[in-house]
Parts: C-alpha cells; structure tokens; sequence
DNA sequence: TGAACAGTTCGATCATGATCGAAGCGTCGC
DNA sequence: GCGACGCTTCGATCATGATCGAACTGTTCA
C-alpha cells in the first residue's frame, strides 16, 4: 500500500499547481496546444510553462510532438481526462458553502466537450431526451444504447456498427460536473459530438472548450432530438 | 473555465502530501477509521493527523462522526472513492520506465476492495470467469449482468430485484490498477463482495485494504465462480 | 467532580518547489 | 549558411505549507 499511495501523492501533486490545472484543463477538450499558448492559459512565461510542460510530460500525463519549430502538447491518454473529469466532478460538488453556481463560466456550463463527448447543459439535454424517447438507459453507473436508439442514430448517418461484437455496449454515464447529473459518454457518446461538430451544429470556441451552439445545432438538437436546450 | 481549473488544483494540492494521500488510501475500503490510527498509517504525530483530517473534512473528502471520545473518519462519498481509483490506475500506469511491478504491495496486488467490491487478481479472475461463463458482457467502457448471470447470482443468494427497474444496468468496469484490466464494480459488483465477506470466503485484513482470501474462498471462486485464481 | 484519554489548536521552524531573467539550443525560411 | 523565432535550461529568489512540542478542549467513566 505505501507505494501506490506515494505515487497517487506525485500525481496528485503534478496536478495541484494552479498553472498546470489550467494546462490540463485547457487540454481537456483533447486537442494539442502550442507551448505558447499554454503558457498564455496558465498565466505564466513561457519558461515557466517549459517546466511545467516537462515536468507533466516526463510523468506521462501529456504527450509532447513537433510541428515545425513548435511543440505541440496534448493529454497522453483518454484515461487522463476521465481521471481529470471524476476530479473536476468531485472539486465542483465540494465544500457545499462556498460554491455559488455562478463561479462556473457560463459558457462552459452551457455547453462544452469533455474530451470527445457533449458535456454542460447541452450534454445533459440531449441525453435527457434520449432517454425519455427511449434510445438510451442510463443510470448513474452504467448506461446501454437500446435498438430504437441504435436505429436512431444510423437514421442520422452514425455508424456504430463497428462495434457490434461489443454488444450495445458503447455507453458510458460520465457525471457532469456543472450540471451534477450524468450526460453520455463513451463510444455513442463521441459518435454524437463528431456528428454535431461535422454538421456544424456546434463550433469550437478559439480558447476553451467551451463550444457555441450555432443557431442550426439549436434547431437541430430540438428536433431531431427532442432536447429541451 | 479558471474557476474550475483553480477548484481542480485545490483538489489536488488537498491530495498531493503524501501523508494525506496514505490516509486515503487507507480509508478506500470504505470504512471508519480514528485519528488515531490514521495517523500511525501516515506515519505523523497524532497533532498532525488531526491537522490533515481537519483539511480534508472541510474540504468535504472526508466525513467526520463522533463515536465516545473517539471521532471516526471515512471518505464523504462513494465519489470520492470513485475518483481515487481513477486517480490511482493513472498513477500506476504512470512514468512506464519507473515501475518495478514489484513496487506495488504483493497483498494488495492479490486481492483487495475497491470500496464495495473486489478488486486484484481476484477482482479480475472473478470478473474474467464470469464474462466467459456468460454470466456477464464487459469491455472497458461498460457492462451488463446477462439473464444466465441475474440467474447465476440469484443461485448463489444473491437478490439484485430491488433494481429490476433499472434494467439489469448493475454492472460498471473499474480499471485495476494492479492488473490493469477491468474489474467488475457497480451495485453487481458490490454484492459479490459483501457475499464473500458473508461466507467467509475472504477476510479483511486488520490494516490496509487488503483482503486474505480464505481456503474456503479459494475453494469457492474456483468451483462456483470458475476462476482461475 | 475529577482523572484519564482522544483529539485539536497554536506557534516557531524548516524544506520544497514555483517563478522569472538571462542564456542556450533546434528548427525553419531566406 | 545565417538570422529569426519557439522553446528549453540554468540560477537565484521567494512564498507556501508540513511538521512537531506544548498547551488546550471535550468526552467518558468512576
């Protein structure tokens, strides 16, 4: 037990400066960043961000490429952004006092990516009414696709067939943390953020993961899905 | 987005020592346990333990209960534990270069609780022996008890009805960070646990988190379950 | 009521690690 | 090649927070 509470302590650690919070906040959404402008996120000089850069890379929390004279820096793993996202659910249901829902951006409550998948109210939305027209179960656990849902996705070009030896099993409840319900995650999850990205129902804002709905996501969520948004 | 970020960070510094991180760790098993003892297992004087539990209950990840003049704590939520494991498979899949399998704890390796249900070679040989049994669908996103397997518990005295309406979605992987491959965790998952506990078949360990796994466990796993273990 | 014990608060000390200026290294375009 | 630019390394400085001794609080039991 001691060891892997040490390193559970160096990991935690890794994650505990301000800076480097911002850093993997930012990379949350699962694309790579400029060192630059990473060090723009965090606040910091870019020598400051260099060590902190290195510093998350050497333990394996990001993965570091060139491009030209630039480095680019993204999360190693999906792994990381869930373990990222369970913390950020934890941190934002916190000390009951001092949370004033407004602290949290509007426009990341709204809606966002959380790493491939829809999250904030918009994630939320859409699973809800997925579940009330009976294409998805989801408890706060597990969740499973069922044959309507599947159909209603193919119906919108999404192809999950791919995964058919895995059963309809290709959803994952992940606790949103603004919201503090759960939205859909997992491969059916990803499908529908690529579907909403590719449609240009949603765009990626610049800076943050926060995405803004175009005014076609709006009436595509509403009536294709039924999302009350 | 800097709201949560510095929230996340908060989080994390509350984890990053690593007295705190072994008193978490020790108290992953779901159970209460006194200052007192938490601070032999953080290997600080008793002053320092109590500064530590004070940190983490306000910060609401533990919870604090009176019992006579002894005060018992345990985590806040099964959330919490949730997020430790996350936490703790990053960890342990971490730095490649740096892991000595042999660092991790051999009595932990073998057998442990994840807060509510088995966990080590034995959390997964049981999982394995079930999905090829039939008894259970898992891949490492999501899982489902199948009818042979609601049928093979019922068998065993093990009554999952009160969550009939929740359509058999008891199941939920838990990546192991030992064995580095999904255990079976959930409402199906804790009552496993609890059955062994019950039967004997394995026996907590007065410290730590590690379980021992009895001759009539072993007896049990192998011939009921089919595990190889 | 008072002794005994679990746990907490306070204060001083000390170590770890974040920060930035300056300098160095690699890569690309001319 | 050579200059420019993005990024990294080095060194000195400084702030945060972990630690323990000592004293205090609160609960139980006689």
């Amino acid at each position: 037990m001691p060891t892997i509470a040490r390193e559970l302590a160096e990991l935690a650690a890794l994650i505990a400066d301000p800076g480097r919070a911002l850093i993997l906040s930012r990379l949350m959404d699962g694309r790579a960043q400029t060192a630059s402008e990473l060090a723009q996120v965090a606040g910091v000089t870019p020598q400051t961000a260099s060590w902190h850069l290195a510093k998350l890379a050497r333990q394996a929390l990001l993965k570091a490429e060139r491009r030209g004279p630039r480095r680019l820096y993204r999360l190693a793993t999906p792994l990381v952004a869930q373990m990222l996202e369970g913390m950020m659910t934890v941190a934002a249901t916190g000390p009951q006092a001092a949370r004033p829902p407004a602290r949290i951006d509007a426009q990341m409550r709204r809606a966002r990516t959380c790493y491939d998948h829809l999250a904030g109210e918009l994630g939320v939305a859409v699973t809800d009414a997925m579940c009330q027209h009976g294409h998805l179960v989801l408890d706060h656990e597990s969740g499973e696709l069922t044959a309507a849902g599947t159909a209603f996705l193919s119906g919108l070009g999404v192809d999950l067939r791919p995964a058919a030896r895995h059963r309809r099993l290709l959803c994952r409840p992940c606790l949103d943390w603004s919201e503090r319900r759960p939205h859909l995650a997992g491969r059916a999850g990803a499908a529908i953020a690529d579907l909403a990205l590719q449609r240009d129902w949603i765009r990626r804002r610049p800076q943050g993961r926060s995405v803004e709905i175009t005014d076609a996501g709006l009436t595509a969520f509403r009536t294709l899905f039924g999302a009350r948004i």
